[in-house]
DNA sequence: CGCAGGATTGAAGGTGATCAAAGCATGTGG
DNA sequence: CCACATGCTTTGATCACCTTCAATCCTGCG
């Protein structure tokens, strides 16, 4: 998958084209065609899905690197939103070397492992368990200094699948303890790493 | 991948086998190396993990045709073991021509949809949309006769993340309900397919 | 400085977990 | 063939946790 053959933005239709997005910015929706593969060059983005009852689900967050857009049916079960301001790349993925099936194969295993994290994050029982498992994962990719995070608490509830009040509530609880450190509502800090661990477990 | 080259049973470490397995006999252990693929004859399997607490968390279940065994980490998350007397097919994963790689990739492909479906579930709310799901996804293969389900309560609960009790309710008040009906605790039909599917959304 | 959306906190209620016991089915041995 | 043992299922009672609804508090930003 050769998503580096950058093009200008506004050739969508195109084989290959970088576009950027803006906040809470829509990139694809819910019931489109699974058509095109993405990857994420800078910024952050949500997939999500709404059941018929309009309740939301967060299926995942990606970083610069991941690869998103992949899906086993015909239409998307996601859709996708920036987070932040971003950056992606986009191919047709139909457009089908050797080559590129071969990292299709790879991005697939990506996608899986991806979703068995987030399943095992909907098995554990207690909130404290998610939200220290979510924490965890998302420091784990910035181990001293303190961790930005790009989406909000809505977003990490959804995601978790408990209310936002909850959420909420946990973090709140989880600084009492000095487990973490939170300086602002979207920047933390762990400070107490084997806590953090022996409760995600 | 070309599962059906079976041989007598007893190579296990030979290229290609198969081997029969009673009612709750382990096939292979949470933790063992991933280097083969198994594709399930007859019978019914379940692949489930234990986090450090002993909780159990069921991951799958396995039906003939399926193909199980494919994980993205070097050692398998999950163990898997016989619900009834069945047979098993497997080849070592690592003995890849071409052709096997592109059904590699189909393989991933299905074990994505799979942990997909189960995430749906696992974020759905309360007990009975997850029990009428279960129960509906699971007729889906027998959609007029009587249904025999190979799993016990147990089972359902740790696939559902839910008590054994909970599920047992569940069950009792979905038949008080006749939205379901229940000849015996493992032989169910689903009486109105409509509540059901409203149910499970 | 003031506004708006997000985040937190509070109170009340519901839903599912847990503990405990009883009911059923299957199988074994007397 | 019946009695009993065993394991699974169901039911009951209580409790903890999370959700919901509501209000207040921040904080970032114009």
């Amino acid at each position: 998958m050769q998503l580096s053959k950058s093009t200008t933005a506004g050739e969508r239709d195109r084989r290959c084209s970088t576009v950027r997005y803006r906040a809470n910015e829509e990139i694809y929706t819910q019931g489109g065609k699974t058509d095109r593969l993405y990857r994420l060059r800078e910024g952050a983005v949500r997939s999500a899905r709404f059941n018929s009852e309009g309740r939301r689900q967060v299926g995942n967050f990606y970083y610069p690197g991941d690869v998103f857009g992949l899906e086993t049916e015909p239409e998307h079960q996601y859709g996708v939103e920036a987070l932040t301001d971003c950056v992606v790349e986009s191919i047709s993925s139909s457009s089908g070397s050797e080559d590129e099936i071969a990292t299709l194969a790879e991005v697939t295993r990506q996608q899986l492992r991806k979703v068995s994290e987030h399943l095992v994050l909907l098995g554990r029982k207690t909130a404290r368990e998610k939200v220290a498992l979510f924490l965890l994962s998302y420091a784990a990719r910035n181990p001293d200094a303190d961790v930005e995070l790009p989406m909000n608490r809505q977003d990490i509830a959804d995601y978790l699948g408990l209310s936002v009040e909850t959420v909420s509530r946990t973090l709140t609880l989880l600084q009492e303890e000095s487990v973490v450190a939170f300086p602002a509502a979207r920047r933390f800090r762990v400070t107490r790493w084997d806590v953090l661990q022996r409760m995600a477990t």
